[in-house]
DNA sequence: GCGTGGCCATGACGTCTGTCACCGGTGTCA
DNA sequence: TGACACCGGTGACAGACGTCATGGCCACGC
């Protein structure tokens, strides 16, 4: 009784150390892997593993969006999210979105499997600095269009081309980038942006 | 006679699951793994490896100062850089700074252990597609002040923070901004120094 | 010697940005 | 039924931004 691990990860080279990694356990067996966000629901329906390690940033597909599918199509399969960085808004809406754990990159290897052990069994995992410093962060104060802004101004385009993408008159998206600013304690649209980006709320 | 590794990677889990892949090889052994930049030079002169595996990417010390300062000591310890993305400038300033290797992490797992072996028999090992977008991208066109400008604007600070951190006139920097978007053929600072970042120029 | 180019600065110009006030329309909820 | 929040837009204004011309200083190469 082993168990059935798929590997979601775009760096091939962390993924195939993963594996090594988790090969290692006796009760563990990696049966796939993919580096991208739109082959995992393909490699889940057809190696139906037990447990899926899933990273957030991925191209393709967002891992959010991968651990949405995978619930609307009811699929058993139970979801850890191992991500990069502490982007405390990620694990609300990772947990949100589905999944049964959330763990760090920077947590010690030995960990991992312990943590696939613990979301196999049922239990929910998640690392705890990271849940505290997400309830000190504070919900997501920015709404669905402030968000779509800050993610269209990321790259430092200029209003013009952001209120382009977004179908918007440059006025209303200044008004947007404007309030996200406040709510943000920022002075430009890029620190707004950054800021957003550091705690998960795009 | 085995080969002894340094691992230094900042990312735990990473650094484990590289280790536990490298384990595997018959002919290989990690013999310590750090962290932080700042810690690799202890670490190589008490654990004396054959080869180093580095990130550039790290807090404490930049990966190309930790090469700098080994090749200073004259530390006989050969480095193979792993590092996440094709920054093409990474490439000639880690090569610059005495690098033996320069693997990206979208390299497939079972090629890493063939490149650390390659270094440490003394061959020099270059991820081909990035050597050829290193020599097509040509050289950094942007001067010393340029790039630290650029640095500083990479977070959305208005001119006046930015002149502050440089004790520079705000007049003098936007010089260096304008001649930098100039260069780069974008349209606003934070294009330019995110252009410039995606090239490895700063 | 003189041209070239980087460094630092100033001033002026037009445009872009961030802020504010204000408008109408929609949906929600007490 | 109001109160409230979000959505889209307009107009105006001060300040910031990007560009350009210009100056002096220094180091380097022909």
């Amino acid at each position: 009784m082993v168990i059935r691990l798929l590997l979601a990860d775009d760096q091939a080279l962390v993924r195939g150390a993963l594996a090594a990694l988790l090969d290692l356990e006796r009760d563990m067996q990696v049966v796939a892997q993919v580096g991208r966000g739109d082959e995992v629901v393909e490699a889940v329906r057809s190696a139906s593993p037990d447990v899926c390690l899933l990273d957030i940033e991925m191209p393709g597909r967002d891992g959010i969006g991968v651990l949405e599918e995978l619930r609307e199509r009811g699929m058993p399969t139970r979801c850890l999210v191992v991500t990069t960085f502490g982007r405390p808004g990620y694990l609300r809406r990772a947990m949100d979105a589905g999944a049964s754990g959330f763990v760090v990159k920077d947590t010690p290897a030995p960990e991992l499997a312990e943590a696939v052990r613990r979301v196999h069994a049922g239990v929910r995992v998640v690392d705890p600095a990271l849940a505290t410093e997400s309830l000190l962060g504070g919900p997501n104060p920015l709404t669905e269009r402030e968000r779509e802004a800050l993610r269209a101004a990321l790259d430092g385009a200029p209003v013009q081309v952001i209120a382009g993408r977004l179908y918007l008159s440059p006025g209303t998206v200044r008004n947007y980038l404007s309030s996200a600013i406040g709510k943000t304690g920022t002075t430009t649209r890029v620190e707004a942006a950054k800021f957003a980006e550091d705690r998960g709320w795009l």
